[in-house]
DNA sequence: AATTTATTAAACCAATCGGTTGACTAATAA
DNA sequence: TTATTAGTCAACCGATTGGTTTAATAAATT
């Protein structure tokens, strides 16, 4: 998961991703478009492809990469997990105390008592 | 955008954001779980401020520390782009193509997208 | 007033990053 | 055969990263 998101921490790295979902493309085809030597762009796809991010297959004297979804859906569902804090800003206190509450596996922690706000 | 997967590559760093979902916490707190120096748990604590993944309130010596789910929500929007390439693979590439080409028009960008689920 | 507590600051370190250039390999084209 | 093309490799560079340790600051406690 490091490698993932910091493979996805670069905008360079992103754009390529961006670019493989609308076709394969070979190694120079991904360097195209960015301003760097094809050494550096080469650089970029290993880190994706060692991210798994990117299948490579070699055909002749090319490379024909092909992006590869799995670890993208990990991630997405890693984020999707802090969904409930952007839907519905003000009814996600009160979704927070109630799973929390419903999950009292573990409350070791000083879990600050819930203060009923009469607003 | 960088700094928000780049701060998110650091499995530190997210358990942070996990803890911080539970409820705000201190500094102090948030270092307890990891071991490293309370120096560098603050370093990292800052990384993830500067990404704008969460607040800081100093409340006199302490600071307390609150979870900001904008980037994450955008984050997790960026990742949501590639939806179409985990989510039925044989259908991906069918789906792929009518997009493409019924974006071919771009006029509108509503978000209505009914997909007629036949699993 | 003195001390403890919460946190940051600063200097340092080894490792990694993103880029360069130049040499190299292997496949294709002339 | 001889270039040309596609791509990697290796060495190097300056900047950043993730950690350390030792102060420093400021608030709370005694």
């Amino acid at each position: 998961m490091d490698e993932v998101f910091q493979a996805l921490s670069d905008s360079t790295r992103r754009q390529m991703l961006r670019d493989l979902a609308a076709s394969d493309r070979t190694v120079s085809e991904l360097a195209a478009p960015h301003p760097m030597s094809l050494a550096a762009a080469s650089k970029h796809i290993r880190v994706l492809e060692n991210a798994g991010l990117i299948r490579r297959e070699v055909e002749g004297r090319t490379h024909r990469c092909h992006l590869e979804a799995g670890p993208l859906a990990a991630a997405h569902d890693e984020l999707g997990f802090y969904e409930q804090f952007w839907t519905s800003s003000l009814n996600t206190l009160d979704r927070l105390l109630r799973e929390e509450a419903a999950q009292e596996t573990e409350s070791s922690r000083t879990t600050s008592d819930p203060q009923p706000k009469d607003d």
